[in-house]
DNA sequence: TTGACTTTACCGACCAGACGGTATAGCTGC
DNA sequence: GCAGCTATACCGTCTGGTCGGTAAAGTCAA
């Protein structure tokens, strides 16, 4: 146990999280270019630039890096939705979801490889993940005119993030524009 | 130690593939069970029944395991699907697709983990399963009376699926016995 | 039929390297 | 000097893979 696990919050001092922060975006690189499967501490160290016990300062073991990893993620998206859903206009929470979805695809943001890593080495620690992805589906539910569809526009995004995560992607980018235009017409028409 | 682990089943002379069989299938069952980073030689050799040595002598390296892998689980979704597409009746495919679906989660067919394994590990042995995906969604579309509705139909199955895959279960099954219900109704009504 | 030989199937000891993790010492601004 | 941060050296374990060996089954000429 370190002293004290990163205050977080700084006051004053230099730049408060950089490291930390760097070495969660060199390992989601490192997944990304390198494989999940070669997410070691030593390599996600060198990627950020730092050394083995650096890492280990700010991540004080390979776990506590994953939970880091699973709540950067988490962090992102959920800023990224909360903004969009503000609006209680009907089907305000699925439309913002397929927007999101057009504007990542626009541009090119990739997948969150990392969590692959995690999902394969350490399948708990995404609980929280599964959590927020109930709960997204819930409220797009409540919030649509037809909860039914909205599901059904839910589960083909949803489809379309898998694909493009596992790397098998099957329908090009003008296929998915159309797709994602024909399920915002039917939201459209009700 | 026994010289022998029980040969499981003989017929007359040694059954040709019997043990190779039985390792392709530890490897599957581990890879659920114990997760697919838990997928080492050592461990899937002990599965099996079957010492290290006799592994490699099967699977020369673990590159060479996990292409059978890939191959194994690629005939049997094969065999399964090309059975239900003989008729040539409009949406045949897509109709076979959803109802393989049904038939798989209600016999409880466990998703196959050890591809998760060979993803992280080797992306690229995943080649021919993405190259029969995208025939097969070519297939839908031009056996599809409305192609546009029916690769929602084949993106929700596949969510679905991945859902399984990944361990990210969000509707329970009342909830995907009713989606089908619903994608299939739109199906037959044109 | 038999005995020499080849092939098939399998075993288990071993190795070099990578891995996660520990311990400890060095640096730097306040 | 001291807290926050970084670097290096090292350890035990696990990993993929090699290797020499073995025992049974198949092949075939005499």
């Amino acid at each position: 146990m370190p002293p004290t696990p990163p205050p977080a919050e700084r006051k004053r001092t230099r730049t408060p999280g950089a490291t930390r922060q760097r070495i969660l975006e060199a390992a989601e690189a490192l997944a990304r270019e390198a494989g999940p499967s070669n997410l070691s501490l030593d390599a996600v160290a060198a990627e950020a630039g730092v050394s083995k016990g650096g890492l280990l300062y700010h991540f004080p073991s390979k776990l506590a890096l994953f939970e880091g990893l699973v709540e950067h993620h988490l962090s992102k998206t959920d800023d990224a939705l909360q903004s969009r859903e503000r609006t209680g206009a009907p089907d305000a929470v699925i439309s913002g979801y397929i927007e999101q979805f057009r504007q990542d695809m626009a541009c090119h943001r990739p997948p969150p490889a990392s969590l692959l890593a995690v999902l394969v080495e350490n399948p708990g620690l995404l609980e929280p993940v599964r959590r927020h992805q109930r709960d997204f589906l819930e409220r797009i539910r409540t919030n649509a005119a037809d909860p039914e569809f909205a599901t059904v526009a839910f589960l083909v995004v949803n489809a379309l993030r898998s694909m493009e995560l596992l790397g098998t992607d099957m329908l090009d980018d003008d296929e998915i524009t159309d797709m994602l235009a024909w399920l915002e017409a039917r939201l459209a028409q009700g």
